[in-house]
DNA sequence: TTGAAAGCGCTAACAG
DNA sequence: CTGTTAGCGCTTTCAA
């Protein structure tokens, strides 16, 4: 405990150690720290065990920051996701974070609530901090000038070595610049619809979600194209993109069987929405499947929560996030750049409880 | 465009455009460049029409990493929570991050999946992104050696400018060098199973839950002082801290039923719990509250989900996150820190359905 | 009102 | 094997 060291370390003073002072304590020059803290270049054994001693006596920490500046990459990813406490973005982030744990990385994470100005606030005050990639799990109306902004933030992310990766999203026009990982929509939706249609059902209701997001958009072409390649006629009134949520399922639901609409079974556009389904038909005094059938999107927990368990389109949300946080690492400076780079993953029918045939009446 | 700038600007460049690109273009000094962007000094107005015209044509956002070299904070936020999926860990984040929001924050977010060495890797790899604080939502148990461990983090945080937030935890021994923003574990449970008792039950469960996670600690603790206030003797067999979920909360009420320990009331450790624990009551072909009355913990939307509706103890997540994002901020370099750093919040009981008295036979 | 220059904490040549 | 020396991109005195 000499007197050597005394410009800057009165104890108390609220300032991290450096690497210098580190240097200092261990009578090396702060190249030699540097070197044995990233241990990329040989150190005597003897000057490393001082160093090492000299840190942890400091409790010294790499500044990340300053470290980025000389370095290529950050090691932070950004996310930016409508909502948390949602299942569908829950286990998405899940996916996300396993993955980024797996790599080293950490996330940056923010929600939008939906809200596109705060999505591009959000994406370039990412952008500010370097990160290595920013991850957009979109919920926003799809309209053209979304598009349009969402394209700027991919070049300009691009620009910069950094990038964009689209999640649950269709891909950009021109895929410009991003990445897209996404799921079958559709093709789910059309299974589904599908099932429905063999089991015998003619009057299938589409029920919940909000017409321009695009999800909603490609559940609903797959519940269509089903129809019609089946012979049968869609009728406008058994399309209800009335709202999310349980609420909105179960108000829906109530008007079609107050409306006689004579529904025989309902594609529910997600497993919440189906919950409010299934209180509305236990309302009416109606029991799933005998009167009615009930399907949905997702495979959450809540599917088999309900009862009777819901027969449900399983979206493998997990594995949708370990796959965007590797499109977000992918050859960060290789030139192997795929032409068209987006990744779909299928999606798949979970048989349990909520389907029959209509009943016989 | 002229060619004054050919040194380094080859279209396709992935490197960001930095203060000095911005510099050259305009016309001016670095200097004048960061008086613009933080517009901190007075710039005439053609010369600050200038820069903000290059920066925008370079598309250039400002180094974070860079400028918290020469500042004091990055703006950025630690966050370290179990599990993410969970009504709990997912509400307390939604009310993190709003606040977070509002203060112009940044959060990083990681999960440990309550593994306390993971928990402290994480500090430590936070810390040396310089965060401003880092916020522990722990789930881990509480052993004194883990206590020592994050009484460390909070001192090597704290000697850098940075905190320990202990959020919906008990706080630290001595609360050295760390705040603690958490709730009334003991008196919810207390004022629920007086309710319980006051409505003539005598034999009441505590299930599910893990012994050693403070949070559960507390809870059987206020369990256990309503009933000895009462004069009941606790009984052992009724204590059942046999796990988490829905899937522990049916087995160990299929096996209260079982085992006929004349168990007339349940006091579920958290509403997911009480879930399973219908679904067991519901199988043995008894009724919600007829037979056994229900009670719960946190208030999750699943509390209104059931049926029937799941009287609970409210616990005030949100604002839960919304106090610990004010602690991590509050004062950062004053002087007017409190002596224990310990802010509390109530909870209260929300009486809905599944409580009665219990049955006459 | 603006610029030159030093320095924040770290890494990476380049010498020894 | 180790130290010196430039920067990395930005802010901030200090002069002009």
């Amino acid at each position: 405990m000499s007197s050597q060291t005394d410009h800057a370390h009165r104890p108390g003073t609220r300032r991290p150690a450096t690497i210098s002072d580190v240097a200092t304590m261990a009578g090396v020059s702060t190249a030699t720290v540097s070197r044995v803290l990233n241990s990329n270049y040989p150190v005597a054994a003897a000057t490393r065990e001082r160093v090492v001693r000299a840190v942890t006596k400091l409790g010294y920490a790499a500044n990340a920051n300053a470290r980025s500046l000389t370095q290529t990459g950050t090691g932070m990813i950004g996310v930016v996701v409508p909502e948390i406490v949602d299942p569908f973005f829950g286990y998405l982030i899940r996916g996300l974070e396993q993955a980024a744990a797996d790599a080293g990385r950490l996330l940056i994470v923010s929600t939008t609530g939906s809200d596109p100005d705060r999505e591009m606030a959000l994406i370039d005050r990412m952008r500010e901090h370097r990160v290595d990639a920013v991850i957009v799990i979109s919920g926003a109306l799809d309209d053209p000038s979304y598009r349009r902004r969402l394209a700027q933030c991919a070049e300009s992310l691009d620009r910069m070595g950094s990038r964009l990766v689209l999640c649950a999203h269709p891909p950009l026009d021109p895929p410009t610049a991003s990445r897209t990982v996404t799921y079958d929509n559709e093709g789910g939706a059309f299974a589904m619809t599908e099932h429905l249609i063999s089991r015998g059902h003619r009057r299938i209701a589409f029920v919940g979600g909000v017409a321009g997001i695009p999800t909603i958009a490609r559940r609903l072409d797959g519940y269509l194209r089903a129809l019609t390649s089946r012979g049968i006629e869609p009728d406008e009134t058994l399309i209800r993109t009335e709202g999310f949520g349980r609420r909105a399922g179960s108000a829906i639901t109530k008007a079609l069987i107050d409306e006689a609409t004579g529904t025989t079974a309902i594609l529910a556009v997600n497993d919440t929405v189906a919950a409010g389904v299934y209180e509305a038909i236990a309302d009416a005094g109606l029991r799933i499947p005998a009167d009615i059938s009930v399907a949905a999107y997702d495979d959450t927990p809540l599917a088999t929560d309900l009862s009777p368990k819901l027969t449900t389109v399983h979206v493998p949300l997990e594995q949708l996030g370990r796959e965007a946080l590797r499109a977000a690492l992918a050859d960060h400076d290789a030139f192997t750049r795929t032409p068209d780079d987006v990744v779909t993953l299928g999606t798949h029918l979970v048989h349990r409880d909520s389907v029959a045939g209509p009943p016989q009446s």
